[in-house]
DNA sequence: TAGGCATTGTGAACTACTTCACACAAGTCA
DNA sequence: TGACTTGTGTGAAGTAGTTCACAATGCCTA
């Protein structure tokens, strides 16, 4: 889907039932950015100054340690919002946003952003929610990583992957994912190699197909199996 | 300090400068709730029927796994507030509290707080800033978990523990927490042997004594150190 | 004062990962 | 076409943590 720059302040619930004519006011004061593959929009640290939109293409929020290995700790995809955490609290970005393709990215500067929220609790409350919404997701993942071991992680990061996506056509279908080791290791903060030997073990046993940067999953059960019996250091 | 049942509505930055007229009609909507050591105030994915505060004692807030052992979240002490999020959002509790030793909690029922909440925007203000510190919070852990080995995610939980214990005396003195190894481990999702073992080799090294629930730090600076030098694997 | 429970210390064996070192395949650009 | 880059597969060796088993110590209370 192609959204239009006005679509995003329009349809995103953050903004709820918008008039045209301030979405139309909204949209004077934003602007677009177009940034590559690659591209960073904005550092850890930096200070939070507005609000990002996703019209086209992805951005990944991704924290880096010092000797330089990435996290993935989120991927934002066409109509979400990412970078409110430090424009709402006045602290510098609590992780960078690299594009992860080319897009088109919607950017709303903090003073008007502020100014719009504040006569406005309704949009208060969305944004409340948003915000319980990321923090069980950050626990559930804190959780995940403490409780489960890697090929769960990996079998959950997967179903995640797919989910998202939308349900593609008939339920039961074998659904096939764009991404490769490196990026699902990223996500879950684990060697590329281990991955890469997972992933082979679920092939030999018919649960995926793999390809060059391409993940089919053919028995979706199974993996679902792997999250609840992977309990970590099981004897 | 002992909180009256109103300083805490009175004095949390969440419900900001309130009026004694004010305070007293929410505490009039709130009820007292004494829980002994180990009590559960509520279990995962129970309903958010309210909003809970610390006025004596401490609660942790706490995530059990398939095989029945814990994590601990967070530590909530007198004049904290918790039970937010699904409070705000209307889903199930995300995770568990249980009283740490006997305390009295404040309890506002859900209806009464977003009574409360709706006509102040300021009071939403703050439950946003609430929701992102608790956000960068989570995400940290998470991010440390993944960057850092045990001994250095240790080390930072010890001094996280001896700042919020205010910064005692003397900036320079030495501080005891009142802490099992039990506990410690469960705060980091790690074992009670490896945590032990650990403190040994930093009591070996003089930079803690030991004792039967307790802890006292001689050296923070090497603690601190043991922080930023501690990577993951590091060859 | 004895008995019981919670806490700590420690060694031995194990395991779930990691790093390192490759080989190989596939796409891409000069 | 060839050279280069990116992605994948795999084995060998290493390591940071785990579980298990137990001993010892201190505290609480009957």
């Amino acid at each position: 889907m192609i959204l239009g720059s006005q679509d995003l302040f329009r349809l995103h619930p953050l903004f709820g039932a918008l008039t045209d004519g301030e979405a139309r006011e909204l949209l004077k004061c934003a602007l677009v950015k177009r940034v590559a593959a690659g591209d960073v929009v904005f550092r850890k640290d930096d200070p939070g100054d507005g609000l990002y939109g996703v019209l086209t293409g992805s951005v990944l929020i991704v924290v880096e340690s010092l000797e330089g290995k990435e996290l993935v700790l989120n991927k934002h995809d066409a109509g979400e919002l990412f970078g409110e955490i430090a424009l709402l609290d006045g602290e510098g970005r609590s992780a960078a946003a690299i594009a992860h393709e080319a897009s088109e990215l919607l950017f709303l500067g903090r003073d008007k952003f502020l100014a719009f929220l504040r006569p406005r609790p309704k949009a208060m409350i969305r944004i409340i929610a948003l915000l319980c919404a990321r923090l069980r997701r950050s626990t559930n993942l804190f959780e995940d990583s403490t409780f489960l071991n890697v090929p769960a992680r990996l079998a959950k990061q997967v179903i995640a992957l797919m989910d998202g996506r939308g349900p593609s056509e008939t339920s039961k279908s074998t659904q096939t994912l764009s991404i490769s080791q490196k990026e699902l290791a990223q996500m879950l903060g684990v060697s590329r190699e281990f991955v890469s030997k997972q992933l082979t073990v679920w092939r030999e046993a018919g649960i995926v197909e793999l390809g060059r940067r391409r993940l089919t999953v053919c028995d979706e059960r199974a993996l679902e199996q792997l999250i609840t019996g992977g309990r970590r250091v099981p004897r």
